[in-house]
Formats: structure tokens, C-alpha cells, sequence
DNA sequence: GGCGCGGATGTGAGCGTTAACTTGGCAATG
DNA sequence: CATTGCCAAGTTAACGCTCACATCCGCGCC
């Protein structure tokens, strides 16, 4: 008359109770979920029928309580909803799966270093065995450095900062690959419509960009600034549609590089006859604007996949050795750009 | 001598210690933790001074083994690089995190129900308490309702399958509405770009365009198709182009809209002088194609919260109750719509 | 002034698993 | 034929927490 009298009882099935269909103890249906060794074949097809009979499933907070291991990984992204963070994060997930982690997000409201420190101890208190943490701001990078914690940390995307292992793109290598493509055609200078100043890749684009003009020898115009949106790149592009002597704009991002594209075609200034245009990532849709963009590609699934490696070589080893990868973009040229007319 | 003789051992802290220093037992501690009743004010600061001081952190595979709750929601995505999954995941993480939970993600590799069932296992033996599945291809949304699970689902953007508790956007009505305005701008009738035939918001949005059509008495033209990306909206809009009568275009998305004005735009066909074209999404670049692009906003960060709360709702309840809540888009009007000129 | 009562705290068990031993065999060895 | 050694299991003890219960204390009550 227990709660338990009924046949079917809810409650779902554990080792003991594999063992005790399959006859052995608890320990061997241990060993034949993980593999180990000493176990009659014989026994281990009992073992494996019985779990299938029950579909039982390992507990894994008791796994975890004894291994002291979750085989959970955590990540920290600014803001998710952009592309280039968006296709890190799905590089990552799948890197993960396949070295048999799960992985856990956490959203960062704002960029302050607090913030990190908070989305980082969240998943530390969930248990995570490593963190990647793609925050690109300069304050987020610097948070992650002084970070306490005891869990260990990569950061992915941006920055020359040593204490933490790093995976980046070559950021001032692309800028320079643009501007000095811009520069052969003719072009006398290249403009700049750059990112956030806080963002590290907006600083490594535009000193990519600077140091490219200086070795050249052309001078180097003011910069003009936006937020990474296409609204921004579009409110730049009204102003540099007033000078009268731009013939060639490097934009730190390809959603700016959109909304420029409009501002000149409103202004009646043609691209590429009149200016020419780069951005900065290649996603998906700049070979379908009007015209075609020519960019720096970078692969994000690529970059979340080496972040991901680092980190579990981080684990593998105690030694936190602070590693730098970097991953070379690539220009890819479309009608955006063509030579300098005037001149 | 023993391997514990250091006095600054690297071993965690556990419940136990924090009691120790603070000079109550280990259930006191779990009582302040907790927030249980019947502690004493000056007993309870003991313990937070202890905790503080220690940094304890609460060891969470030990609670969930005890407690059977993980705290932890599962996310099925099928791929979060788009703009629609990326906004939906980080709309669902912000709400989880307020409910209290953490989330796991889980990208599908393809849209089988076989990829559906293996994600959604993946998430229950790691322990979810709940899952949300953003899965929009007819396949999947299926496969999740035959799915065998003892875990809480709902699923997210989509369809209309009555066994799992759902919340989508009115893709009919949306697709209706952009239609409809299309022809009450004097158009004879509407063409459709649509999207891949196995999704269910293709599917939808088809068929409120083609309902809205019949119902005005307007002809229903031959669908072109593409899926979903800017390229096949380019190739689609590079066969629309050479139609002669084609004065209007609803695209089932906003990227596929961006391929169409390329497309137009070199074939010499002026939008919206000669042709109207609406989009649906609303993305955040849309209002910055040249021409801006009219479509149907829906809010992506909004589904997820809702899902989220019905998720969690339906944790609360043992009732599987299949609630099916819908989120209304809505028209936003730019420049690439006009009147029709011939008539 | 003994009694009951409820607030504050302690005790012990158990969650489901793995790790570390222990125990039986049986074949090879001297 | 006793001894070693290895294979194939079983037994027991954690892991760090919460839950259910036991205990202690001081107070108001008749």
C-alpha cells in the first residue's frame, strides 16, 4: 500500500536498478557505462540489454558530485544577437559537442567590467569547467584579465592582452590588406568610418588603417565614428558625403559599410566610380548589396572552434599557459572598389 | 605530513567549513543559503561573514542530486546564426535568467527528427528541467510532437501543432497585411518570394499571401522560392525581373528581399517606381537597403521571453497543458513600396 | 512552578554515482 | 602441488548537499 505499490511507478530507474536486472552489481554496470576495462563480454551484453530494457539514463549531477566534473563549458557573449558573436557562439557549440562538453551561455547586460566578473561567477557557480568569454570591448578584456576565478578562461575575438590565452583575428593585418588595396588602385588617402573607440577591434582596424596611410605616405583624415549599426554607417555616410575630396572609405564592419552605401547613393555619389568602399567581416549578405561590398572576411566558426581547442587544452594541462592564436582574414574583392579617377 | 598538512590547500571549501568557522551546524548554513526561516539575525550574519569570508560557493551538482532540480533549461537550435534563432536564444537566456535558471544550448547538425530527438536527449541527460525548441522546419516541429521525453518542451516560432504547447508569430496575418497593402496601393496583384517549402513559417506566410490575394479577387501568381538567403533572393529576383507584369513582390524574409533589389536594380527595374517590395522580419539593416525596405516586424526577443514563460510555467504545473500563444506582427512601411504606375 | 509550545538549532540519512579496496577463481609458474 | 598473478567481479566509502526529524531553550499559562 507504499507509495511504491503501484508496478509502474514514475520514478526513473538508476544503476542499482540495471544491476539488478542484469544481474551484477552496480559497480559493473560503472564499468561497462564507461568503458572500463575487466568486464566479460558476456556480462556487458546483459549489462547494455538491461539499460536499454529500463532506458535508463546516468544521473549527471551525481556524476559530476564525484568527479568533480560537469563536462559543461560556459561562455559569456556581449551581445548574441550581432553575427559575428552569433556564429562564434554556434562555432563553439558545435566544437564542443564533439569533445564530449555541454555548453552553458550567459548574456552580458552591459560592458563593464562587473558585469563580466558577474556572468563568469554565474557559471562558475553552475559548475562550468572552463569559460570562453567573447567581449570585445576593451573594459570587458581587461575585466577578464584581472578576473578572478578559478576556472580557466579564454577570450576569443580581440585584444593583445597577455595574462589571458586568446584567440583573435588580425585585425590591423585586414585593415591593412584594405587600405593598401585601396591605395594601389590609385586612390590618393583612405577614409575611415571606424567602430566604438572601446572595442578593440575597432582600435586594431583603425590602426591597421593608419599605419598603412603612414607607410604610404598619405595623409591620414580625421576619423569618422559609428556604432557598428548600418543606422550609424548611414549617418557617417551623410557626412562623408559632404567632402568634397573622398575617393575611397574603409568601414570597420560590413553593417556600417550598408548603411555608407545608402548615404552616397542618396547623395547621388557613385560607388565605386566616384568612391569606393571596404568593410569588415564579409557576412553573408554584403555580395548582395548595391553594390556588391568588397570586405575582410573572417571566419567566426573558425574562431570559435580554436577558442574552444584552447580552452580544453587549458583544461587538460594545470599549466595556465597564456597562448595567442590569431586567424588570418582575407580580403575579398567585389565592385565596391575601383581605381581613383581623379587625380 | 599528510598531503592535507598546507594550511592554504587548494581544496574548495565546502558547506561544512563555512559552518565550522562560523560555529553552527552545516544545516544552518543551508538554512541562510536557502533563505529558510527560523534563523537568528546575528546567527545568520555569522554565516554570511564565514561565507564572505571563505568565498564558499554552494557546490551545484550536490544540490541538484539532492534536490533533483538542476536550475537549468535546455535550448534546441537549429541555426543560430541567422538573425531570427540569434534573437530568439538571447531573448530566452535573459528570461531564464531572471526566472532564475541557466541555459544550455544545443545546435541541430540537420532538420531530421532524428537530429531533433538526439539534441533534445543530449539536453535531458545533462539534466534540463525544460526545453525550448526553435525549430521551424515542418520535420522537426513534428518530430518534437511525437517526441518521447519525460522533460517539458515547447517549442518556438511556428506552427500549428496542437500537442506541444507553443508560441509563434502570426505569420498568416503579417503576410496578409503586407499583401493587402500591397493591393490596396492599386496593384493588380502581389508576386511571392518564398522560402524553403519544409519550413512552416514558408508555409504560413504563403498562405496568408495567397489567401489575401484570393480574397481581393486578384490573380495568384506562380511562387518563386528560395531559402532564406540573400543569394537565392538575388537568383529569384534575377528570373522575377524578366516578367513582364510584375508591379509588386512580397518576400517570405528581409535577406532574400536584399538579394531581389540587387537583382532589380541591375536588370535596369526601378523600386518602387516599377516595382513594390516588402520584406518580413524586420532586421535591424532592412530600414538601410537602397531603396529602405517596407516589411513585417516581428519581435524576435519577445518570442523567446513568452516561450521561456510558458516553459516555465508549464514546470510549475504538473498539467502538460498545451497553450498555444501568438505574437502579432506588424507592417512597418519604407521607401520600396508605391503605388502602382500602369493600370 | 510544572507544563506545553514554538522558535532556533543540531543530527542522521540518503540522493546516485565513481574510486579504492577486497574477494574469488583459474591458469601459469617454480 | 603450493605460489604467484591477473581477470572479473563485488563491497564500502565518499562526494556535498537537503530533508525529516530530534533536541534544546525560554516563555506564558493555569
Amino acid at each position: 500500500m507504499g507509495t511504491e505499490s503501484a508496478g509502474t511507478e514514475q520514478r526513473q530507474p538508476v544503476m542499482s536498478d540495471v544491476a539488478k536486472l542484469a544481474g551484477v552489481s552496480h559497480q559493473t554496470v560503472s564499468r561497462v557505462l564507461n568503458g572500463a576495462p575487466h568486464v566479460r563480454p558476456g556480462t556487458r551484453d546483459r549489462v547494455l540489454a538491461a539499460i536499454r530494457e529500463l532506458d535508463y539514463r546516468p544521473n549527471s549531477a551525481a556524476r559530476a558530485l564525484v568527479t568533480r566534473r560537469s563536462q559543461t563549458l560556459g561562455v559569456v557573449s556581449f551581445d548574441s544577437t550581432l553575427y559575428g558573436p552569433a556564429s562564434m557562439l554556434d562555432g563553439i557549440e558545435r566544437a564542443a559537442r564533439s569533445a564530449g562538453y555541454f555548453v552553458s551561455v550567459a548574456s552580458l547586460r552591459s560592458l563593464d567590467g562587473r558585469s563580466v566578473q558577474e556572468a563568469v561567477d554565474r557559471l562558475r557557480d553552475q559548475g562550468v569547467e572552463g569559460v570562453v568569454v567573447i567581449a570585445p570591448q576593451t573594459s570587458a578584456v581587461s575585466a577578464v584579465a584581472r578576473l578572478s576565478s578559478s576556472v580557466p578562461i579564454v577570450a576569443v575575438g580581440s585584444g593583445n592582452q597577455t595574462r589571458v590565452p586568446m584567440v583573435s583575428v588580425g585585425n590591423r593585418f585586414g585593415a591593412g590588406e584594405a587600405t593598401g588595396h585601396l591605395l594601389d588602385l590609385g586612390h590618393r588617402t583612405v577614409h575611415h568610418l571606424a567602430g566604438p573607440a572601446n572595442w578593440v577591434e575597432s582600435q586594431d582596424r583603425e590602426e591597421g588603417w593608419r599605419l598603412t596611410l603612414q607607410a604610404a605616405g598619405a595623409p591620414v583624415p580625421d576619423v569618422e565614428r559609428g556604432d557598428w549599426s548600418a543606422r550609424s554607417g548611414y549617418q557617417a555616410g551623410l557626412r562623408i558625403a559632404q567632402l568634397p575630396d573622398v575617393t575611397a572609405v574603409f568601414c570597420a564592419n560590413d553593417h556600417m559599410a550598408l548603411g555608407l552605401l545608402r548615404a552616397l547613393h542618396e547623395a547621388g555619389r557613385s560607388v565605386p566610380d566616384e568612391i569606393s568602399v571596404v568593410g569588415f567581416d564579409d557576412i553573408p549578405e554584403a555580395a548582395y548589396f548595391i553594390p556588391p561590398l568588397s570586405t575582410v572576411r573572417q571566419d567566426f566558426g573558425e574562431l570559435g572552434r580554436r577558442a574552444l581547442e584552447l580552452l580544453v587544452g587549458e583544461l587538460g594541462s594545470t599549466a595556465p599557459s597564456p597562448t595567442h592564436a590569431q586567424i588570418t582574414p582575407e580580403l575579398v574583392l567585389r565592385r565596391s572598389v575601383g581605381p581613383a579617377l581623379r587625380r
